[in-house]
DNA sequence: AGCACCACCTGTGGGC
DNA sequence: TGCCCACAGGTGGTGC
């Protein structure tokens, strides 16, 4: 589910609702669904902390508390929900609830439990127990020059595959990467290698902007994403391809789907061509 | 290094 | 109508 846009949304949404509250005691419904520390520890290290900071990296929610920090990553189908009206009614997917001491509480829902939370003492351990295998934010911590450099030490991958590696940059899942290549009209397959530098330059513009439209819009709900209000995102109605299988591209040509990176991905075979005449003849 | 495949889960949509 | 399988927004591991 969320990508870089829909966890944005929530940081978002979450700052002026929960800055400066202060926890109560956790429910964990499903305690598996904390990664670390156990989840007792858990529980007692996290009551009576304060909320002074949230942030994100990647599609990593990063909750700075007074000792500590509290991570979320939602994988496929979790949804964090604010509320000040009592545990959402029959929420089969309900894995743990955390109640601030005013009556208010944020809402960890997870249908596929694949969603996961942490909680460390700092930094070092937030980069050692959960950011070791994550690169730069793709939004926030990435300039054309950046981006170019880190292309330089992945000639040989596919576009796609790239995109979707959180370790080369964090933020980007399957939705916005189908959407950039279309914008860009570049093949999900064509590999670092054979881009062009004004390639390179329009890929990476495409990118911010499809970012940015999918945060303006409240991030994409195909089923299961909520923001923190429980209200689905807009952005959806504005995808160029993916989920589009079959319908026709602005250029007139039908959107296929194929597999690349063993993830289903749109394009348009017509604005998006697989190789260069360059590639063909060598 | 890069990629294919499987695993983790539950639900659902499309094909037959 | 009903059943079954493939697939779903993410990531981590294995093995070639």
């Amino acid at each position: 589910m969320p990508e870089l846009p829909e966890v944005e949304t929530i940081r978002r949404e979450l700052v002026p609702l929960i800055s400066g509250k202060i926890f109560a005691s956790p429910l964990l419904h499903m305690p598996s669904a904390i990664e670390y520390p156990d989840s007792e520890q858990f529980s007692a290290a996290l009551t009576g902390q304060k909320v002074l900071n949230i942030g994100r990296k990647g599609k990593y929610l990063i909750i700075t508390l007074d000792h500590g920090i509290l991570i979320v990553h939602l994988r496929m189908t979790g949804n964090l929900l604010y509320t000040e009206e009592g545990p959402p009614e029959k929420d089969r997917y309900l894995r743990l609830s955390f109640p601030f001491n005013d009556g208010s509480a944020l809402y960890f829902s997870d249908m596929r439990r694949f969603g996961r939370v942490w909680l460390v003492a700092d930094d070092h351990e937030l980069q050692e127990k959960v950011l070791k295998r994550v690169g730069p934010d793709i939004f926030d911590e990435m300039d054309l020059e950046k981006f170019i450099a880190l292309l330089g030490r992945r000639e040989r991958v596919m576009l796609k595959a790239l995109l979707l590696n959180q370790g080369f940059a964090a933020g980007m899942g399957n939705i916005y990467t189908d959407e950039c290549l279309f914008r860009c009209g570049i093949h999900p397959r064509r590999r670092v290698s054979t881009l062009s530098r004004s390639e390179v330059e329009a890929l990476y513009k495409a990118i911010r902007a499809v970012l940015n439209e999918g945060i303006e819009h409240g991030g994409t709900t195909f089923r299961d994403y909520r923001n923190a209000r429980g209200t689905a995102g807009d952005y959806q109605s504005k995808l160029a391809v993916y989920g589009r299988k079959g319908e026709r591209c602005r250029c007139g040509s039908p959107i296929e789907k194929t597999t690349v990176a063993g993830r289903g991905t749109y394009f348009c075979p017509l604005c998006q061509v697989e190789w260069t005449a360059t590639e063909k003849e060598t």
